[in-house]
DNA sequence: CTATTATATGCCTTGACAAGTATATTCCTC
DNA sequence: GAGGAATATACTTGTCAAGGCATATAATAG
């Protein structure tokens, strides 16, 4: 797992957004209007998912759609369970 | 599910102490020594671990041994589970 | 190709937080 | 209960990252 996934979601905007795209693509301005913050933080918050691999876009008309990628779900599950039967094995 | 989670693991040397105590509960002068940190600076990622529910302590003689809580980590598991099967559903 | 919408980037300021060092506290042993 | 080992806290300092605002770039429509 890269560690870097604690650090990019540890930001509760960034969380926000996140939870916002579990309901599918969405462009930029959707994203800013619906969690009221301003474009340019959002384009910024977007472009630290992005280069994670947490998200990836494409272009609808002049819309940029961001979407959720699996991998760094799929890793972070992986990392998690490494931690489920260590309390049965040990106090 | 704690957001602040992310937060506590943000810190790589304290991702470092949750590894190395996925071995058994340690105590302060082990988790300094193997991890090259000094003690002052373990203590305190231990005090924000512990803050967080991360962990918890019990003494032994002077020391103070420190371990996993299952509590967050199950949170987390059920946090990552509503981001299963969102990628079945949509493109 | 120009205007306009949509998004990205640059720069600055500010706040949070981790490390270093010194010191305080806790707990045991004798 | 005094000394010492183990751990915790206080204080300072430096770094980094987020927000605000201005502006640049991208993309489309007409």
């Amino acid at each position: 797992m890269n560690p870097q996934i604690f650090t990019v979601l540890s930001e509760q905007n960034r969380l926000d957004i996140v939870e916002l795209l579990r309901a599918g693509a969405k462009p930029v301005n959707e994203i800013t209007a619906r969690l009221r913050l301003n474009q340019p933080q959002v384009s910024k918050h977007l472009r630290v998912l992005a280069d994670a691999g947490i998200v990836n876009a494409h272009h609808i008309a002049q819309q940029r759609y961001y979407q959720l990628q699996q991998k760094p779900f799929k890793e972070l599950e992986l990392w998690l369970d490494r931690y489920k039967n260590i309390w049965n094995e040990r106090g």
